[in-house]
DNA sequence: CATGGGATTGACT
DNA sequence: GTCAATCCCATGC
């Protein structure tokens, strides 16, 4: 008996993140995270590497950035403002410091859990940001340097319906240097994105 | 060993 | 719009 093909089933492989890691931003756009019974398609990413200071691992090989420089395909998971906690997939071969921080999910299963763990019932609420997105599946720093492909965070290809999603470029949110760069990967129209692009006419919606 | 700064969020004016 | 919460860890003495 075969099990059904679930986003939990498949994952990608090393092969998949050891590329540039604005090649791999752009192509996990669309494509499935799952953690125990929840499981969401990612609708924001965005790349950071050792070249630029934005990055963790501009400051070079420390305890914290090893993961970093360390195996593509791993998460790198690292606690933000005291608080929160953001996922990243490490890509680029193994020495160079680069991983694509994953911003925000459109819910695909375990909806009911994810309301529990994050105390809220509006499924925009739920993983429209990277320190929620964590918090509604579950994941925490135990899952640092975990392997994507294995899991218990896996990583893996775009559901039907999602095979080509429109995908808006920009600069990154919420960092202090490098700001300018256009390395946030976005679905355009999405209602699960962590932050609204601006408008071009400067109006407000 | 002491200090300071976040790849954020939610509550509040 | 403003602001505080609170942990990891890099840096400097």
């Amino acid at each position: 008996m075969q099990a059904p093909a679930t986003a939990a089933t498949r994952a990608f492989g090393v092969e998949f993140y050891a590329r540039p890691v604005l090649e791999v931003a752009r192509a996990l756009v669309g494509c499935t995270v799952a953690h125990t019974e929840t499981a969401g398609v990612i609708v924001e990413t965005e790349a950071y590497h050792d070249s630029e200071p934005a990055c963790h691992a501009f400051v070079g090989l420390t305890p914290r950035t090893r993961p970093l420089f360390g195996e593509p395909g791993r998460a790198y998971v690292y606690r933000s403002y005291g608080i929160h906690v953001l996922l990243n997939a490490v890509c680029e071969p193994e020495g160079v410091g680069a991983a694509v921080l994953i911003r925000a999910l459109e819910p695909l299963s375990g909806i009911e859990t994810m309301c529990r763990r994050r105390g809220l019932t509006r499924v925009e609420d739920l993983c429209s940001g990277p320190g929620k997105l964590t918090q509604a599946l579950g994941i925490s720093m135990d899952e640092n340097g975990s392997s994507l492909s294995r899991g218990p965070v896996r990583i893996g290809p775009r559901p039907k319906g999602w095979e080509n999603p429109p995908v808006l470029i920009g600069p990154r949110i919420g960092i202090s240097k490098a700001v300018d760069l256009p390395w946030r990967f976005s679905v355009a129209g999405n209602r699960h994105v962590s932050r609204p692009w601006p408008n071009p006419d400067g109006a407000r919606r």
